[in-house]
Parts: C-alpha cells; structure tokens; sequence
DNA sequence: CGTCTGGTTGATCTAGATCAACAGGAGTGG
DNA sequence: CCACTCCTGTTGATCTAGATCAACCAGACG
C-alpha cells in the first residue's frame, strides 16, 4: 500500500522531476541533494527561481491547486527523492487536518524567500546578489579548514549560478575574477575559499 | 460585537495599513481603490512588490504566519479599507475551517504572481516589464472611447511606477517618450492611450 | 509671489550583455 | 594510443540599456 503510493529514488543532476506545464500527481519530498525550480519564459530564456534541499517538499503548489505546475524542478546535483502520490496525500489530508496548516506554512516560507529575492533583484546590483548565493552555500554546505580558513563546495555550474542572478555566464566569469583580484575571494573549480568574509558581508549588503 | 472587530475606514494615498517589521494585529480586505505592497531594502532603497485591489485581502501573511509583516502597505490611490481583527478572524478560523484553504489559495496566488514578476525582471528588458504593467492596469481599468481607442487611466504616479519595475523615474519619461516617438502610445498626463495594441503585445513578450 | 512636489531633459558614465574566439577536460571511437 | 568532438568555462572587444547627476519646468499651494 504505502510502497505503491511512495517511491524513493537516486537522482544524478540533468534529471526532470516535472516539468512546467504537467499536471501534478504528487510531492516530491527531498531526502537529499539539490533540486531547482525553473521558470522557462514564452521568449525562450529561462530563470532559476529557487534552490531546494534535504526534508523540502516541491510539487505541493500544483497538487492542492490543482493547476499544472508553473515551474520545472530539475536534479541540479545528485539527489535522493521521494516520490508521494496524490491520492495518498488526499487520503493524509483527510486524516490530519494539521497537515493543511504545514502547506500553509510552506507556501508562507516560499513567499517570503521569492519576495525577498524579487526585491533583490530589483535593488541590488549582480555583484550584492552574486555574493549572497555564495553566502547561502555557505551556510548550507560550508566548512572550516585546519587554519579556520572558510570554504563552500559550489554544487552548480557556472551557468545555472548565472541564472539563478538573472546574468549571463560570461558576467560570473569576470565577476569572479574581479572577486579574486579584490582579494575577498578565491576560486578553484567550484571550491570557494573566502578570504575576507567581513568583505564579503559588506559589498552583499550585509542582510545576514 | 462585528462592530468592534472591523472597522471600514476611507484612505488617501500615503496613507499606511501597516509597516514591514509591525506585529500583525489584523487583516485589510480592500474594498475598491489600490494599495502597494513595499519592501523596504536594509540599503535604504524600496521596491513595489505588488499592487492589491478591490476584494483583496492583505496582512494575512503576518497575522497567521505570527511573524512581523515582511512589507509595508501603502495607499496609492484613494481607496477603502475593511479591517478585521485578529481575534474575530481567528474565531472565523474555528468556525470554519474552510476558511484555511481559502487562504492556502490565496497565498498560492501570491506566490504564483511574485514567482511570475521575478522570472520577468530576471529576463525581461524595462520595456518590455514596463508594457506588461500598462497592460495590467489597462485589464483592470481600462476602456474606449467612442471611436474605439483604448485608454487607461494610470492609478499612480511615475516613482511608483519605476519602483514598480525595478527602475529610475528619469528611466520610465525616457523610455515614455521612446513608446511615443515609436507611435505606438500616448501619454497625457496620467492618461495612456494605446495607439497600437499589436505591437504592445508583441513588445511586451506576449505572455497575453 | 516664493516654495515644493512631480516630472522632464541633457550629458555622461558604467554595469552588464553580446559576439566571437579559444582552452581544457572528458568521453568516444578508430 | 591518438584524433575527434562535446561540453564547460574563460577571455577579449565592443555595444547598449539604464543609472547617475544636475538643471530645469509647470502646476499646486501657502
């Protein structure tokens, strides 16, 4: 019973959980990895709209609006995810009339984070939202060497960190580079190595 | 009793509902005029995250949620204003329990539409966000006259409309003054008429 | 009248886009 | 093992949308 309406598997990054468009059949709880939510535009280009980790649930907009889903959840770097069928959730809801209220709080959350990113994007220059993604992997993944020196471990490409600051890649490339001339930051392939962290707060604009 | 827990009060623009930091002490159902949402950055700079009007409920996010209000709500254009109390909208909520997934759609339809804006201002050019904005207000608003020109009358000055899009008021009169050089607008004063509604929608990216 | 507020205009500057070339792996196939 | 291509990222040269700074203008208002 439980088997046939749940479904854990391993994702490797390309992988498409539902695309934007599709009508929605389920949850996609996230046990691990990254997930991101694309928004493809009638032009053609796309925006990554949001990162989503361990114990995030996506796909719940779709299903208990029961729209199709606006957006495209993409396995951005290796992930284990479990799938959860709608009539389960159906039957879930009846059953726990406090799990609507965790929906609730869920979309408040989502609400929160995709203002504050619009707000950023509309006030902050490539560079202030640049350093913020890098201070969100920090926060998430970050580490500490022997001498206290902090790192992050970039779980993207270029590309999709340009499209998560609404740039083009060639812009990170010299971003970074600026970055490193400064002396605040320093790259090797995805590793992060930030050298002036109180920098880095600074020119972000310094919201954390 | 209803007497003291909604209060329906006429305001003119500049007029505050509420502040971003506030404790939410109610909800604003808005009756007819217009009220912004802004969010005011830690730099000093705002931005205009949303425009709410007739039969539009606001603050509720703060109120269930039982955080501060992440925006302030403004008065834009002359409206009218029902408050209702927090301890009225909370025996609402036991009463009927209904009322909870009316505000999980609502909250979808909030998220829908900021996930939509910052898809738009992260791929987008000002002209076209710019168009898009006319075109919502003239849906709202708009109507013809006897030889069958479309008109809209903008509820709101030019700060806010550049606020609105992320840009300068110096921005929008010159990108105003290219639209009419274009021949496919006209501005007198706060009036628009559409001379070309084609190319409108074409420039606009179409998502009409 | 002056003063204020909202809007326009001009001159200039710059962040970031665009276009094009190139470089280093990582496969892949002979 | 080498040659080939694909894929990601970097770099250079140039272009442009939009910001910035400063002046100015018209209407409202005391």
């Amino acid at each position: 019973m439980v088997d046939a309406a749940k479904r854990t598997r391993a994702l490797e990054p390309g992988a498409i959980l539902y695309r934007q468009g599709d009508d929605a059949d389920g949850v996609y709880c996230i046990q691990s990895g990254l997930i991101g939510l694309r928004r493809v535009m009638p032009s053609g280009d796309s925006a990554l709209l949001r990162l989503c980790t361990n114990g995030v649930t996506v796909g719940y907009r779709g299903l208990l609006s029961k729209r199709p889903h606006r957006n495209t959840a993409e396995v951005l770097s290796p992930s284990v995810v479990c799938f959860i069928e709608r009539s389960y959730i159906r039957r879930l809801l009846e059953v726990n009339p406090h799990l609507g209220e965790r929906f609730l709080e869920h979309s408040f959350s989502d609400l929160d984070e995709t203002e504050t990113e619009h707000a950023k994007s509309m006030t902050l220059s490539l560079k202030a939202r640049f350093l913020h993604v890098l201070l969100i992997f920090y926060e998430r993944q970050g580490y500490r060497d022997a001498t206290d020196n902090h790192f992050v471990e970039l779980p993207i490409q270029r590309v999709e960190l340009a499209s998560l600051v609404g740039a083009r890649p060639e812009s990170i490339s010299r971003l970074v580079r600026n970055l490193e001339d400064e002396g605040i930051l320093q790259f090797d392939k995805r590793r992060v190595r930030f050298r002036d962290m109180d920098a880095v707060l600074r020119q972000a604009g310094a919201q954390f």
